[in-house]
DNA sequence: AGGGTGACGATCA
DNA sequence: ATGATCGCCACCC
């Protein structure tokens, strides 16, 4: 069996909402994260991208559509997005053009799933909404 | 058990 | 607009 799974939940829950972005369309770390279940967890998606291979990492930027990559990476990330119809304006991606829009209740019932396992592993405080 | 870490994000200079 | 800094937070050593 592929042993490239991710254990922890934080990391399968991530890594769905990665491989849920259609392709022709993006998302940013931190909308990632927030829909995985993990709002201020944006720097996670990024170490989660470099972990797991099999991920349509291309399609993941930093906020307002801004490549957050380097040197090669970043111009192989724009070929690739490029190729798949996605259009920079600049050196950006127009968000509200090509921004994934994460329906929903499918994914929002995973991440509720992985969020009540992550909750089960270490209670904290929350009450904040 | 404790502290450093990072494909981030928002803010400040 | 670009670069530096601080804040976040679960993961990993």
């Amino acid at each position: 069996m592929p042993s490239a799974q991710p254990k922890p939940p934080l990391a399968l829950a991530i890594a769905a909402a990665i491989r849920s972005v259609p392709r022709g369309r993006v998302s940013t770390y931190g909308a990632i994260a927030k829909a995985a279940g993990y709002p201020r967890c944006a720097r996670h998606v990024g170490r989660i991208l470099r972990q797991v291979g099999g991920l349509p990492w291309q399609r993941i930027l930093g906020s307002g559509g801004r490549v957050s990559l380097r040197g090669e990476a970043a111009l192989e990330q724009r070929f690739l997005l490029e190729a798949e119809g996605v259009r920079f304006r600049g050196r950006k991606v127009d968000l509200k053009q090509f921004e994934h829009r994460f329906a929903g209740v499918l994914r929002k019932r995973t991440a509720a799933r992985m969020a009540a396992k992550h909750r089960s592993a270490g209670k904290r405080r929350s009450v904040r909404s």
